[in-house]
DNA sequence: ATTATATTAGAACAAGTTTTCAATGTCAAT
DNA sequence: ATTGACATTGAAAACTTGTTCTAATATAAT
């Protein structure tokens, strides 16, 4: 007993295969038994019913019972994927990386003398200068993305947080902020802008500290700090000479 | 005479032809003509055909008259082209934003006491701790993205180049740097990794000047310096709290 | 040779499916 | 009210299609 069991596909299933891909490109729909064994040279019906039950147990169609021209082609020979099942995938693939590609709105430029553009809330930036465009992975986790924006660091005053001319950084909006969060801030006193790590200590006062550690906090009381927004991401460009 | 004419789709027409679509995306195959019936509530065949018929008239659609589900859709309302084009269409959109958004391998570390860790060239980075997702837009026009590979920093070493423990700096492979470049270098005397820009003076001496220019730059013998890539992008991301 | 299984044919049947037709309802314009 | 194009119905007819059954033939292992 055991006669060769079926290595692989035999040549009439590959050319019934083909001819199912082709038959729904030309027609848009599938063909029917009939048609199918008329293309294989093969009279009876049952034959063609054979063969397709062997392609089912394969794997590589899908027939709906009892329903005329309701063969579905799963795979082909060479693993493609047809069709509904490619277009499908395409359709996931453009959401997904269309998804991880994030628009930011450059809205302005930050300096240590003038205050902190605030771009309108929810109103998306129309009057952006431009946009940075940024991988959803450099990103912390579900942002809202509406309440990120970015603006472009002017002049040396940001250099003990680590931050220079031209940089620029991606801020979410944010009136409140948790120590060891990097913000930006308005000091009313010094009429000042600047980038510092925030702690609030709590008798009142607010401890702003740089990220260059050998440099000295600056402490101020607690109203005279406007938290503008946290820092998300800071990108310094180089251009090659 | 002179009844209304059909302006654009009836309210059926309409439902039908947006049942045709879903459901030949649903099972890959066009419904029968009692099925759409079935859909739009409609008991009767003939009134479905009779449908199908004004579809056909106003070219949304085709039949293959007398085979079971032979409708093929050929354009719907809005003017969107279904499957094959759709499909191509896709396609292509994908190919384009997944080209603006690039991997790079994160390969390892880099500070100031072991040397620079070098991908091995053409054979794209199996090894690699994981990658950074990078906008093409953020990097230099048209680098060959095979040349570019990222190291996180580790220590403070590089604070003078205005980098810190935990950014991610993404270079490009080079020997050889212009004036001016910011480069990731080893420092055959000092034992030592560093990232400054360079300046070759033309006595045989290389001048690496930190980005903080209240800094003193570093002059050593050419044969001393080994540059191992240009710096083309930091990131620096934070987490909130 | 024998046996079990795989392959093929043909026909008949049942179910699925589209067409056709005659009859009737609807509605705006005459 | 009458007309005539459009809309709708129900049912029968005609055709397409999938399934099943029986039987015949081939093929490989025993």
């Amino acid at each position: 007993m055991m006669a060769r069991k079926s290595e692989g596909l035999g040549e009439r299933s590959k050319k019934i295969l083909e001819f199912l891909v082709s038959y729904q490109e030309k027609h848009g729909y599938p063909p029917s038994i009939r048609e199918i064994g008329n293309h294989i040279h093969v009279e009876s019906t049952s034959l063609v019913d054979y063969y397709l039950n062997q392609l089912q147990e394969a794997g590589y169609i899908e027939r709906g019972g009892r329903i005329s021209r309701s063969i579905r082609v799963l795979r082909t020979l060479d693993g493609q994927t047809p069709f509904k099942q490619a277009f499908e995938s395409a359709k996931t693939t453009v959401e997904r990386v269309a998804h991880e590609l994030i628009s930011i709105p450059l809205i302005g430029r930050i300096g240590a003398s003038y205050p902190i553009p605030m771009p309108e809330s929810d109103v998306p930036y129309f009057d952006s200068l431009s946009t940075v465009e940024v991988a959803q992975s450099l990103l912390p986790n579900k942002e809202k993305i509406t309440d990120l924006f970015a603006l472009e660091v002017e002049g040396e005053s940001m250099i003990d947080a680590m931050i220079n001319d031209g940089d620029i950084v991606i801020l979410k909006r944010a009136e409140v902020a948790q120590n060891g969060d990097m913000v930006a801030v308005w000091l009313t006193r010094d009429n000042e802008t600047t980038l510092k790590y925030y702690y609030n200590e709590r008798n009142g006062y607010v401890r702003l500290q740089p990220a260059n550690r050998t440099m000295q906090p600056i402490i101020r009381p607690e109203k005279e700090v406007q938290v503008r927004g946290k820092v998300v991401l800071v990108l310094r460009q180089f251009k090659s000479h």
